[in-house]
DNA sequence: CGTCCCGTTGATCCCTATCAAATGTAGTGG
DNA sequence: CCACTACATTTGATAGGGATCAACGGGACG
């Protein structure tokens, strides 16, 4: 045994759920493990598909750069996830740069092995399929959302989405579990930086939210959802909308 | 053999891409043709995904309706494609509604058969999960437009997508292979049909499209793909804004 | 030959991007 | 420990890309 990854670590992972314990050990024995430190990268776009890997700890940002330089972030990866898993398409590169926004620490394998697992056992060729179906789900999800909705809804079912995925009860209310900026969330729902902080500061002064440097805080989840789902909130929009004077 | 299906058929189709005769004979002793009139609908969203299908002839095309009655495209079937398989992805109902726009053939089996395929042969669960690792890329791609592009951009690259997808050579030009709206383009771009036709009427002015009652045709490929990648249009958009009057 | 359905086109409005600038906050090195 | 710096956030002002509202025109099909 070159390292020393028990395998209960391995166990409770989705992609590895209902895999006998003999594959498991196979799997250990090739894993390697990394750690990583906030901004570290673990592939790039466009970089040939070595590995793929699995997140233990800490929380990674997907981000796709178009050509003209604008980013959007295609995910977060939470812990117990599968990622990088280009190859397994019959992709040869990563089609999206993949950093920490935390301390972190994951297990890559060479993707060579990834038809091993596959051919070896069936569990995990139908855990991946799931894996994969569950991701090109909520893509469509999105789809609709950036097609039908308005910004404010977006980004309530954005954060939404955040707590319900990785959200950590405080008693202020429920708060996202990792670092993340405006900039973040507006690259996530198709705005810019500037109308997120916006619509945080409306949520906050009503009491809906806490806000800090990269840090949000949901306290009335119900008013969000409310919101996510279309009600007409309470932000005044007429202060921009000037009436003109009238020419006598 | 219930039915007289030849086995050349499915043979050709890339979810079963490499598999050994006899198990093709299998597939094809439980597969269910299906005719198909325009209109027809072949799921509903939300019912019990109690089958999957290939799209053998025409096209069709899937919706998801949102709660408030908007639609939004998730795609077209082309023949050839895999459809329908929430079941695989552990789905219990559909999440979209799939509609043919034009008289067609497809092949359904029984969701319970889906993991008899699985099991019974590792190569046709490497071409599933290759498929859905497809749509996955394109789910994400429209994302990134959504999210960073403008409309006339998107719906340029649309209308490439689907020549590109499903485009027949004619002397005029390159033409979409089956009845398209203005409608069902802004369902696939997230915008509206007066502003697809506005971009339409725009386009066959310039020589760029032919564009009929349903129909559309490229002529200038090239000059669409610029569009696309973000060059700007000769499209007047000031004709709408008016210069106000000078008070004296 | 009338009736849908699809497409076109004008006029107006407003949501949100964009431009601009100030304030706040964590981290760092002297 | 504080000044310095880099990065995050806030907030105001303005403009414009498209949605929306409204009406008409035209081809297909019964």
């Amino acid at each position: 045994m070159t390292h020393s990854i028990p395998r209960s670590v391995v166990k409770n992972l989705d992609l590895f759920r209902a895999v006998p314990d003999k594959d498991l050990d196979t799997v250990l024995s090739l894993a390697r493990p990394m750690r990583l430190n906030t901004g570290d990268t673990v592939f790039q776009q466009g970089e040939p598909a070595s590995q793929f890997f699995v997140l233990l700890h800490g929380h990674l940002k997907v981000v796709q750069t178009t050509a003209d330089g604008e980013q959007v972030v295609v995910r977060y990866v939470i812990p117990g996830e599968v990622f990088g898993i280009a190859k397994a398409m019959q992709r040869p590169a990563y089609p999206a740069t993949c950093l920490a926004v935390e301390e972190s620490v994951v297990l890559g394998w060479p993707s060579s092995e990834w038809d091993r697992f596959m051919t070896g056992n069936l569990q995990f060729a139908a855990n991946a399929l799931q894996a994969v179906g569950q991701r090109l789900q909520d893509a469509h999800s999105r789809i609709k959302e950036l097609s039908t909705e308005e910004v404010e809804q977006r980004v309530a079912r954005c954060i939404l989405r955040l707590i319900d995925a990785s959200g950590e009860k405080t008693d202020e209310g429920i708060a996202v579990n990792f670092p993340i900026t405006r900039q973040d969330i507006a690259e996530m729902t198709g705005t810019t930086l500037h109308t997120v902080s916006r619509l945080l500061s409306a949520w906050k002064d009503q009491g809906l939210v806490i806000t800090g440097r990269k840090r949000v805080i949901v306290c009335k989840v119900d008013d969000l959802i409310r919101l996510a789902e279309g009600a007409v909130s309470g932000v005044d929009r007429s202060a921009a909308r000037k009436k003109p004077v009238e020419p006598f």
